[in-house]
DNA sequence: CACCTTATGTGTGGCGTCGAACATAACGGC
DNA sequence: GCCGTTATGTTCGACGCCACACATAAGGTG
């Protein structure tokens, strides 16, 4: 398990950092793979390792007395899960759990907290992150209450496409239907459209988006509005932006 | 303007505060009336105070592109409008409006920061209440997905009743529907469910609160967990608990 | 008291999603 | 290549809310 170098490192976070400060958190750092279905913290339990994303993305979901919970946050690799132990939580009140397979790097939470205490910059960082976290949420909710099914999918898709940085994602209708909130059925439809409209792919658990800056216009603003804030607040895009994926166009 | 002593204080972060902390933080503070339909800070604008309520509630709104914007959370007594530039926020993404009469301390933001870097205690009360605030806009963002609109109003109603402090409430149905992101009509129909079961009552811009433990029943799982997180979390209960108004019924 | 304004109640057709069922299609293991 | 499993497509009645319209009622004001 040698220790990572910062120019190998995809977490954005965690590759913006100066020098100095990664050097300081990079010793407690541990990698690990994240499995499809994988649970990182569960709502009302204790939070014992902060993730680092560093492939595939981790759904944050609320969970409800009746049915299934749904998701109310995407973190990939612009970002950190379970980043609320800064501002004191212990226990965490949702739920994150890994819906691609995916690979990260994890600390524990005093190891964390330490750092955070010893990393100005990191401090800062991971403070704003904390701010345009509940943006995004504070979008999904809005957009919950407002935006139509087809809409949320083709948000959902662009931001999942971001953070998963590969052209092919595995998701099935079935499992965006949990995280819409919403039957599977409609997801069907939904995406059915999408498809006939050439914006997308659908092959039996995988999706590929065929045409970016169409699928961007079929969702509602949320998507767009989001990654604004990203961008202005954080400095840091949703995107991954690797070898032979184009970054999105959303600037405009 | 004679400084305010700690123990007329009705907001509950100022009052928990110990006396050498509050010592430092009252000098910078500033009464202020809040009036209804007042404008705190504007979605996409710079934050100028920091506002710790005394009477009447804050609501915090999504501002989509089309559409009036809906409330995504509820500030009262117990928190803090404006707080995210604790998190190294200069604007605000949301609006944040009062929706009735009140009254408020607040406090420039560079006092504002530079009162949470000399007061640990402070500092620590606000980062949890970041934190709690997120909860609330995360179940909000589920609730809307998932509740119908009389569990909502239901819900709405509950903890605006909490922060006013007072038995009556000053609210047309016109105002709550775009709190609620719904039509007028149905909150008409929704609230006139309400009346007939002896829950509430309406009058012409006033509503009481007949029956509560009815009207917690009537409400979604969300009022009651929210609470939950506000007490568990910052030991505090949004409830305002003044002579004469009894604390609402939530334990069990 | 009469009148205007504001607030609430009610009704109707339409649309989007639910909830449930069933049919088809693609993959994977043997 | 067959077959069970998994994933997707499609349909249909029901229901909640929209969108719009209009009626009624309860203040406030002169």
């Amino acid at each position: 398990m040698a220790a990572p170098i910062q120019s190998a490192i995809r977490n954005r976070i965690l590759g913006a950092l100066p020098a100095v400060e990664f050097a300081l958190v990079v010793a407690n750092l541990t990698s690990v793979d994240l499995e499809l279905g994988q649970t990182l913290h569960r709502a009302g339990e204790e939070i014992a390792y902060v993730y680092f994303p560093e492939i595939g993305f981790i759904s944050v979901m609320a969970v409800l007395s009746e049915g299934a919970p749904l998701e109310i946050g995407l973190i990939g690799g612009e970002g950190v899960a379970g980043v609320s132990v800064i501002l004191g939580a212990k226990t965490s009140y949702n739920e994150a759990m890994c819906q691609t397979g995916g690979a990260a790097h994890r600390m524990t939470v005093p190891a964390f907290l330490d750092a955070a205490e010893r990393a100005p910059r990191l401090r800062d960082l991971l403070l704003k992150y904390v701010h345009v976290f509940e943006i995004q949420v504070a979008q999904t909710a809005a957009c919950n209450a407002h935006h139509e099914v087809s809409q949320r999918l083709a948000r959902w898709l662009l931001a999942a496409h971001d953070r998963s940085g590969v052209p092919e994602l595995s998701l099935t209708q079935d499992l965006i239907a949990v995280m819409l909130g919403v039957r599977r059925s409609t997801v069907s439809v939904a995406a059915g459209a999408l498809q006939r409209a050439g914006l997308i792919q659908y092959q039996h658990g995988r999706i590929t988006i065929e045409d970016r800056p169409g699928l961007e216009a079929a969702a509602c603003e949320c998507y767009r509005a989001v990654v604004g804030e990203y961008r202005k607040l954080l400095g840091i895009d949703p995107a991954v932006v690797a070898a032979g994926n184009q970054a999105p166009a959303i600037g405009l």
